[in-house]
DNA sequence: TCCTGACTTGTAAACGTTTCCGGGGAGTCT
DNA sequence: AGACTCCCCGGAAACGTTTACAAGTCAGGA
């Protein structure tokens, strides 16, 4: 009962007025020696004593409320269960955590609701930026990412239109390097295993697939194309699908969660991979090292994208005025034992992940960085 | 040039303020409208109206430090990689989103800098509260917990005397399932691949084992331990190295991800599973499924573990005062292809995930109910 | 007609921090 | 010795909300 009320917080909870007011000092003195800016000798040694016997703790809250900045990054993704965001998430931890900042996580579960949802709340000063990886795209996406307070990047395809920093890939040029890679191994019946058709990816690996059929003067089957989700269970079911009612000697599958049922639906039918059925996945995850054969898989890049959009994302944070920007990172094909009978790779080991330099893996034959290419685009 | 000072933001953006300029009224009666409490029809017609057209977007901190909570919940874990976390994460979004909160996870990568300072920024009042799962626990993670201004639930093995909401499982009895099922099966040349001995499952894995063993007066061969880390790829080598020096007749795995590069490892060097080698391993994820054959696991209930730890953090954040709580999830055994020669499982599909009723998986011999049984500790 | 109650509104005080600014003391250079 | 610089300190004003409180309006009942 010294003042006109105590002072702590409403929880009973210290506060840089119980410091100061303990150390005999003002809070502006207490808030410059917590900070370790100034301070006479005397005045940080009452006031860390202080701080010590009241087991103060900073409200970042209010910090944040004052500074106009919370030092938190979040990435928001569909599915975390989905091997390919680890991926893209450790290498945005990576950046984010060099620069200072926090990397949090949210799963959307890729339902519209839950992802503006997220933008409207978290978005709203909680993080200094995000960056989202949205399965499907739509106005409601697009409109909740304009109005954000804060810079959002967005993974994946987006409309040519809309003023949103961007990382892209290619995956229908990544189809095609698949296809072509088959071809070249002399397959001829290739089927596909896709997700759903009204996701982005979906629709892209769908018409990739046809137009690098087309380009080989293939006719397309559609017996040999099957639709599932992006997950395990619906890959080893569509595949199964497949294989009762066709006879492809390959399979293209729209991602490596996928290849991995698809294979385990061939091998419960004692089929032989890569002899009697090739396999490819997309997306070149662990999982597809982890498989057995270990699986081909058409590398999107994840990993690089995820840094770069990282990197997108604290420019802009350091600098909003910039105008947006659109990256690519290109597609490679990783060639493991499921689509080569013969030897995998040439001299490759078993832990080997890149493609060997000599193969057919870059259409422009340009040499790949050991750690992934990003192109510009003006 | 109307009041002192311009009504926006300090980097421009619309507030309270503003809206209430605009609408000529009160920051309170704008307020109380955009709460959609109170206000006559007028008033809020005008206030609906300034606020769109200016695109007014709360500042969500602002409100936090004013109402005492954020609605953010976080989960700390150390590898968002390995799927018993995904499932385990999965399980406590549930019950997160249901009480109308959302759920932000973060990877420490198990480093006990980055888990005290996720504690001393996010606990900070970022988030109502924390489930944190630490793979080794220190007295700096107690510290940091006990210190910490939000109620945080730990996700495994705690000191006896620790003040702090814990679920855990026993995972010394988990391993025991597990040796007994092998024994049973006629093996015994069990060898184990075990993570990092500092590590708190770890260690109870290795204590498990031994006690196992010498359960069934089996002597323990050193040659037959081996130990890596939780991750794929040490599974793998290590369990190429055990079988370098020793001739196990079955194996266990610390974890699936351990498991699964023993399977490849095995069948690498073209021993057959599980007729040479039977393998079984721990926490059964859906890499347990996806694995061909399919592996037989211990389930720790990482599910039930993540959905029982955040109805505790939830009614600890209602009640504050409540005594610290300790519960307990019973393991089972899932048993599947890897580790019976015969018949599978006794009338299991590949995708029936739960144990048969008639099977020696669980000691006591109760029912387990269809969501995984969880049991309160006096 | 006057009083009471319901409802709406505006003023101002929180929430807990950082920081600008001005005053005062000690030291240094001329 | 006086002026100037430098450092330390405290008061007070932010940051953008929500909300307690008081004052005002209006209708209805005695």
């Amino acid at each position: 009962m010294g003042r006109k009320r105590l002072q702590t917080s409403a929880d009973g909870r210290p506060t840089v007025h119980t410091v100061a007011a303990r150390a005999g000092v003002s809070i502006a003195s207490a808030s410059r020696v917590l900070n370790g800016i100034g301070g006479s000798a005397e005045t940080v040694r009452k006031v860390r004593a202080a701080a010590a016997e009241v087991g103060y703790v900073p409200n970042a809250i209010a910090r944040s409320l004052q500074s106009q900045r919370t030092g938190l990054v979040a990435l928001a993704v569909a599915d975390i269960g989905n091997p390919v965001y680890v991926a893209m998430m450790r290498a945005i931890e990576a950046v984010v955590t060099s620069s200072g900042r926090q990397l949090l996580v949210h799963a959307t579960g890729g339902e519209i609701e839950s992802e503006t949802d997220l933008l409207r709340r978290l978005a709203n000063r909680y993080v200094d930026g995000m960056i989202m990886s949205p399965i499907r795209i739509t106005d409601r996406h697009l409109d909740a990412i304009v109005v954000s307070p804060i810079p959002v990047v967005v993974v994946g395809q987006l409309p040519d239109d809309a003023p949103v920093d961007n990382v892209r890939t290619d995956s229908r040029a990544g189809v095609a390097l698949a296809v072509d890679h088959l071809v070249a191994a002399g397959r001829q019946r290739i089927g596909l295993v896709n997700g759903p058709l009204d996701t982005v990816p979906g629709a892209a690996r769908d018409a990739g697939f046809r137009a690098a059929l087309a380009s080989h003067g293939i006719p397309v089957d559609e017996r040999l194309i099957e639709v599932g989700d992006f997950q395990y269970a619906a890959g080893r079911d569509a595949a199964a699908r497949l294989f009762a009612r066709a006879e492809p000697d390959a399979l293209l599958c729209a991602n490596d969660l996928i290849a991995v049922g698809a294979l385990h639906a061939l091998l419960t039918e004692r089929r032989r991979v890569p002899e009697d059925v090739a396999l490819v996945g997309m997306d070149d995850t662990e999982l597809a090292q982890m498989a057995f054969p270990q699986l081909s898989s058409v590398s999107l890049g994840s990993a690089a994208r995820g840094r770069r959009a990282a990197e997108l994302l604290l420019e802009r944070i350091a600098d909003p005025d910039l105008p947006p920007r659109r990256e690519h990172v290109a597609p490679s094909l990783v060639v493991r034992a499921s689509s080569t009978v013969g030897r995998p790779t040439p001299g490759g080991t078993p832990s080997s992940r890149r493609p060997s330099s000599g193969g057919a893996t870059r259409p422009g034959g340009r040499a790949a960085p050991a750690d992934g290419t990003v192109g510009v685009t003006s």
